[in-house]
Order: structure tokens, then C-alpha cells, then sequence
DNA sequence: CTCCAGGACGATG
DNA sequence: CATCGTCATGGA
């Protein structure tokens, strides 16, 4: 099934999906990406600027489609973003032209928040390992050995030392992990609700949980709550800006930068924060492509959505 | 062997 | 309000 989109918006999967911004897609090679969004296992690839090519299971193409085009922002004008994160800053505007096609993507708040719990000083490889171990574990199953992320009920059932016993890493992840999916679960909080408040008030409430700092929070805002103005910033950001943005600057502590980064790129800091942190991140050794699933490739050309 | 990883939390000046 | 020790594990 093939999917159109604005030939002149930039897109590239390759970075957007394995920057280490979202953590279940896996290179399949020939230019396929494999992934879980929303209960669907999703295999895309980009044809040529304006064409993607996609399969989905269990459901329909169409429903696909939808949920790739807003996982993707395929209805955003990229190019705007580009152009007033290059304006108000010149090396950023080089990022831009070097590593163009990087997106923000919007993922599932819940799955986000999760995820950038299990990101406290954590390789993107363990993050990886960590989230897709949830799933495997608690998950209900999609197709033949692929699992949704679970949801805060499934969460919520199990026992704190159940979720401890399929991670890696600090024990402090499951208490986060547990907390959070008895909160969400025992209706505290509208997760997806966050999107329609301003950036301060989501973020405050976003903190509020066990585990969430403002690192943390910025990440769940900017790369599921709509929020791009929001601008996380670790170890590697903070070296770029310097680097790139504030030459020879006194002050290099990440919360001063914080402040400084999203004042200085405005509302669109967060992709120049993407930007520097894909420029600056050490080479992250790339797991070798993995064997596409069985899904049959349509030799002839399929239905066209837009 | 040592060092470090998309940080947050709690205790201490 | 700013700084510091601590937390787990595995790969480089």
C-alpha cells in the first residue's frame, strides 16, 4: 500500500526513526523500517520523496495510513519549522541542510513516558531492550511474536518485582514504572489530555510523577504532547550548544543551557535540539538490519491513500 | 581493569 | 538555591 505525501516537505526515516528518539523500529534494509505503533505492527519505507510504501497487521490499510500519517506529521509544514530554527540561529541552519529529513515524531504519550523513564542514564540500546522486555511480557500480542506496548491497566495488575525482573538497570524503573500505571490506571490523570494544555502547566504535571525530572518531561512533551517548544537537553545537547551556538560561553551547566537553548531557538527549539543531539551523539554502534517479517511485498502497484 | 550511559532523587551545605 | 552521592548493568 503506498501513501502520499508533500514531495517538497523533507523526510528521512532512517534518522527520524532509529535517532534514539523512538525506540521500537528496527532497520529491516532495502530501506524498511519495522515498527509498533497503536497496536499495529508497521512496515514503511520512504520510495521517493512524496511516496511512502507501508504494510500494516492486524488492521485495515486504511486505519494504517492514518495513524503513519500522524506518527510522521506527514500534514506539518517541515519545511517552516526548518526555516525559523535556521533564522534564528546559523549553525543550527548547517544541521539543518546536513541532516535534513530529521523529524519529531508524535508518539503515544503513555509508551513515551515509559520509555524516557527507562532513559535515565541508559544507553538508547538498553532503552530499547528495556521497552521492548515490556511489551514481550505484559503486552497483548499483534501478529506472530510482536507485542503492543502494554497499557497502564496491564501495568497496574502486575506486581512492582514482576516488572523489576524483565529489566535492566536501576531497580528505581519498576518503582516509577509500577507508580505511574496505578496512577494513570486509577484514573488520575488523562494522559493524552496533556496535549490540550499549555507547555507549563502539562509540564508540571508530568513531574508530578515518581521518576520524572525535567529532562524527562520535556522529552514526553516534545515527543508526544505536541509541545515544540520544549527543549530536553542532556550531556551531548548541552557539548553542541556550546559547541555550535554559545562559543566560549562561562556557564555550561545543563539547566542554564536549558533556559538559554529554548529562549534562543523560540518555539521551535525542540527540532534544534534534535538537530544538535543528532550531530553531537557518539555513533551509537547500529544493530545489524533485521530480517523483514513475512509480509508479503505487493509486486503490483497497490492502492494509492492520501 | 576503568569508564560511561538521552537523570532523578534525597541528603547535605 | 546549588552541589553531591547514589543508584545497576553491560558494553567499550
Amino acid at each position: 500500500m503506498q501513501l502520499k505525501y508533500d514531495a517538497s516537505q523533507p523526510l528521512n526515516l532512517a534518522i527520524s526513526l532509529r535517532m534514539g528518539q523512538a525506540f521500537r523500529w528496527q532497520k529491516c534494509g532495502n530501506g524498511w523500517f519495522s515498527g509498533i505503533v497503536r497496536n499495529q505492527f508497521i512496515q514503511i519505507r520512504k520510495v521517493h520523496d512524496g511516496l511512502l510504501e507501508f504494510q500494516a497487521a492486524p488492521g485495515p490499510d486504511t486505519t494504517a495510513a492514518a495513524i503513519i500519517s500522524d506518527y510522521l506529521w506527514l500534514d506539518e509544514d517541515i519545511a517552516a519549522i526548518y526555516a525559523d530554527i535556521s533564522k534564528s540561529d546559523r549553525e543550527v541552519g548547517e544541521l539543518v541542510k546536513n541532516h535534513r529529513g530529521l523529524r519529531i515524531l508524535r508518539q503515544e504519550p503513555w509508551e513515551c513516558l515509559i520509555s524516557y523513564i527507562l532513559s535515565a542514564q541508559s544507553p538508547i540500546l538498553r532503552i530499547e531492550q528495556n521497552v521492548k522486555a515490556l511489551a514481550d511480557r505484559f503486552g497483548n500480542p499483534i501478529t506472530s511474536g510482536i507485542y503492543a506496548f502494554p497499557t497502564p491497566w496491564q501495568l497496574a495488575e502486575v506486581s512492582q518485582d514482576e516488572i523489576s525482573q524483565v529489566l535492566v538497570g536501576f531497580k528505581r524503573y519498576a518503582v516509577s514504572i509500577s507508580k505511574a500505571a496505578r496512577e494513570v490506571a486509577d484514573g488520575g490523570l488523562d494522559l493524552d489530555g496533556l496535549a490540550r494544555l499549555d507547555y507549563e502547566p502539562a509540564k508540571r504535571k508530568l513531574k508530578q510523577f515518581y521518576g520524572v525530572g525535567d529532562k524527562v518531561a520535556d522529552c514526553v512533551l516534545l515527543f508526544s504532547l505536541d509541545k515544540p517548544e520544549a527543549f530536553p537537553i542532556d550531556r551531548h545537547i548541552g557539548r553542541a550548544l556550546v559547541k555550535h551556538c554559545f562559543p566560549g560561553q562561562r556557564d555550561t551547566q545543563l539547566r542554564t543551557l536549558q533556559v538559554q537553548g529554548q529562549r534562543h531557538f523560540g518555539p521551535y527549539a525542540g527540532y534544534a535540539g534534535q538537530f544538535l543531539f543528532y550531530e553531537e551523539r557518539p555513533a551509537g554502534k547500529q544493530p545489524v538490519p533485521f530480517r523483514r517479517n513475512s509480509l508479503p511485498i505487493p509486486t503490483a502497484p497497490g492502492n494509492v491513500l492520501q
